[in-house]
DNA sequence: TCATTTAGTAGAATTGTTTCTACAAAAAAG
DNA sequence: CTTTTTTGTAGAAACAATTCTACTAAATGA
């Protein structure tokens, strides 16, 4: 494996602390590193339409759209882009879904300094860097297909849905937040009630604490 | 204003990501600052114990506590160290919460570094840092005689139906468990909601468990 | 490949919730 | 011992949410 010794990174996050803390340690690694950084979903984008990056360090929570749909646009404009998720939310209810989407690598912000070097650089080197909690979760599910953590069942819209309504906010609300109708709102909020097996509001919010304990 | 050329720093923080993009911006404010990071309710702790500081800049979410028990305990071992409150999130309940409980600043990780700046500065100058939102929401308690516990606001009735909401059940259902019309069970959340200065069930739920993680 | 399931989206009719107003009894304040 | 405030109650109109149905596209399965 071969290393370039001035890649180039793009750090999307929507905390500039966070931004200036990805790149300090990068900077750790790769003393020549050309760092961009972007704080919105439409940045990116721009960016990568702008400039060929080596390693895209992606956060999950952008408050201009779900990051998982940043993945296919990325990739459409640079195909080779490796993708880094960094995300503070639990591992298993969307580390999946990221690298099914795209990404090659997903790390969790609660770790070691250390282990953000030893991710950038593995993403770098080989292109990839998943931890063995996300390994051994994708063995379990080619094993047995039935999800411990029920919040596994709903797709992407789904527990975006529900986190707003987890947050306050109303069926109205939510249908301006996500560009839908307001009825939309609801049929998804009827299906992830019935995924779960609940019926109301405050059932939902205990189930995202039980098993979405990371987050919020 | 005079400010300390040297002053000293706690940063604690479970991500080390943003415990370094803090430094970052800290040492961009005040080249000889010394800082200490720490990234448990341990260390924290500690490092408290052991060396004096200027300001702490606390995190609200550690694995290993709830943090606001942390403040007490620090400012039993140094009382005129000023902390500041660096949270992910917005909810202004846990502001008020952490004011109380005896930090003098509230700074959402959401902000742009020159904000972080400011913030910093100003707690090192004046010993606060408040955004106008907090404060209104300060003179409005002050104002509006909040008991120290926003529950006990609340008459019997209105408690009865609070609790019934945060279990689940709708207007309807409530109507029916306590022989009341379900418009009078709306007037009572209304009254629930004002009384607390929320206005929705989300919130509600959230004042009600941090009202019982008191009595723990 | 063709059938089936899942995901994302909505409209019309129904049902549930809020708002605004109101009033009497009880409690608190002056 | 009056005024004022709080408490418990509700109706009519306005507003919001749900239900049921249904469609398309994409993913999955046989």
């Amino acid at each position: 494996m071969k290393i370039a010794n001035n890649p180039t990174f793009l750090i999307a996050d929507d905390h500039s602390v966070v931004r200036q803390g990805i790149s300090l340690v990068v900077k750790e690694l790769f003393i020549n590193a050309q760092i961009h950084t972007a704080g919105t979903f439409k940045d990116t984008l721009k960016f990568v339409k702008e400039t060929k990056f080596d390693l895209l360090i992606l956060d999950i929570n952008f408050p201009d759209g779900n990051s998982i749909n940043i993945i296919p646009e990325v990739k459409s404009v640079q195909p080779d882009l490796k993708i880094l998720i960094f995300s503070a939310f639990d591992e298993s209810i969307y580390a999946m879904r990221y690298l099914n989407a795209g990404a090659t690598g997903y790390l969790n912000k609660g770790c070691s300094e250390d282990e953000i070097k030893q991710a950038v650089k593995s993403m770098i080197t080989s292109g990839k860097y998943i931890t063995q909690s996300i390994k051994d979760r994708i063995l379990d599910s080619y094993i047995s297909k039935t999800p411990i953590n029920p919040l596994e069942k709903l797709s992407i819209r789904e527990v975006e849905v529900a986190r707003l309504l987890i947050k306050g906010y109303g069926n109205l609300e939510i249908s301006e937040l996500l560009q839908i109708k307001k009825t939309t709102v609801s049929t998804f909020k009827n299906r992830v009630f019935e995924k779960l097996g609940i019926d109301n509001l405050a059932a939902l919010i205990e189930l995202f604490q039980l098993y979405f304990e990371d987050n919020k």
